[in-house]
Order: C-alpha cells, then sequence, then structure tokens
DNA sequence: GTTCCAATATAGGACGACCTATATATTTAA
DNA sequence: TTAAATATATAGGTCGTCCTATATTGGAAC
C-alpha cells in the first residue's frame, strides 16, 4: 500500500495528469515529481508511463520528443476531459475540502 | 463505463463511504444514495455491498442491524483513517477545488 | 400462509491504478 | 570510448472500483 494501509486511496492518475499539463507542458518525470509533491509519494516509471501512454492513445494528450525527452501537452479533447473531471470532482467531493478550508472549527488545546 | 468514456473517474469509494458515515449513521442503500446525489450515478448494490463488507472487516465501519437494515456508523480507526484521507485528498486535489471557488475568472460571454 | 418488495449478499468479469523488475536509448561525465 | 546517469518503455502481478446477474432474507400486505 502507498498511503494507508486500511482505505485505500488510489484513483484519479490521468485526471491528474490532464490537470497538471494544463497548467504547463513537462515531461514524463517531471509529471511524476509534481504528483509526487503533491499526493506524498512520486509514481513509478511503471505507473506514469503505461497512464501517459494510454492517455496520448486516447488523444487527450500529445507529445513531442526532443533527444531522450517527450514534452507532454492537452489536446482540444484533453481539455474538454479535464473539465468535465473537475465538475465531476467537485460535485462529488466538494464539501469535504470547503468544511475544512471556510471556517474551520479548530479544537482548544 | 460510468462517467466519461476517456478519463477514468473511479476511486475514492471507500473514503466517501466513511465522509459519508461521519456525518450521520446510515445503511447501505442509504449510502449508495447519497453518493449517487454527489457523483450522478449511484452506485450498484454488487459495488456498495462488497466495499462495506471490506470495510468493516477492516474494522473502520461497525453495523447495527435492526430488522433488514443494518445501520453503519464509523469505529475510532476509521475516523483515524478519514482523517488521513482527507489529509491526502487536500494535498493531492486541494489546488483544484481552491482555483474553481477562490477568485474565479468568468469568460464574457 | 403466501406474495411481494426492500435490503442485503455474493459470484464473476472488466479495467485503471499501483507495484517490481528488466530493458533500451540518449546524454553527460570520466 | 566507456561508464554512469537520465528518460522512457513494457511485462507481469495485486487490488479496489465498477458492472450484471442471481440469490437470500425479513417485513408488510393480502
Amino acid at each position: 500500500m502507498h498511503v494507508s494501509s486500511k482505505c485505500d486511496m488510489r484513483g484519479l492518475l490521468s485526471f491528474q495528469v490532464l490537470w497538471l499539463l494544463s497548467k504547463r507542458p513537462m515531461h514524463g518525470d517531471e509529471i511524476a515529481g509534481e504528483i509526487g509533491r503533491r499526493r506524498g509519494e512520486k509514481p513509478k516509471a511503471g505507473t506514469i508511463y503505461p497512464a501517459l501512454k494510454e492517455l496520448k492513445e486516447n488523444r487527450l494528450i500529445k507529445g513531442n520528443r526532443k533527444g531522450k525527452t517527450i514534452t507532454y501537452s492537452l489536446t482540444a479533447d484533453g481539455r474538454s476531459e479535464l473539465r468535465k473531471g473537475i465538475m465531476y470532482l467537485c460535485r462529488s467531493f466538494g464539501d469535504i475540502f470547503s468544511e475544512r478550508y471556510s471556517a474551520p472549527k479548530r479544537r482548544l488545546r
């Protein structure tokens, strides 16, 4: 297990890749690093590259090779899917975030 | 596919169950209904009951049978795992939410 | 008591998200 | 030129999240 041994938190990897690429074009290892900074654990090569391959085959991202690095960016389809994903995420988990960030009730100590 | 044909948004079901049960005790079908209201699609019986079984076996929730319905609530371990999950979610996806909810840049139309 | 429905249960299958391990290519350093 | 480091690729495996389909069980209605 990678985050918690009891409640699995896997999921949304491809979505997160789309989100990151909407900020700026990146290559694979760079994307993995950004995910690692957020999640606490950097996904391994065997995780990130198959995900990028799938996204590329689905034409949500496109790659531009220069030497040994491939810089990825979103396609129009990718931006569209990202928008849908964001709406889904906000509908599904928005209350968790708003509860945490607005009017925080701190425990006295 | 259940949400988008291209970018899979599955995941975090057990986590979402913990979150909902932290609000109030509920039985299985009720939990599925709440998830459905958020996600747009109510998970089927074959999805929700195995998830509840697993959570119970891991002692994150406990069930109280009354007739044909089982009302679930969090255990202390469940509350602890929920807290960890929330932190993970905020670290991983917090920027998506804050960008959406704070200072929205609307497109002119 | 039987019929019906609601709630739960479980088998079986597909697939994305994770891993380890191994391989290959390009670039850089020695 | 050779070695080491970096970036990518892929095989093979586990597991949670999804489904459909098929039970079972308890309560209510007749």
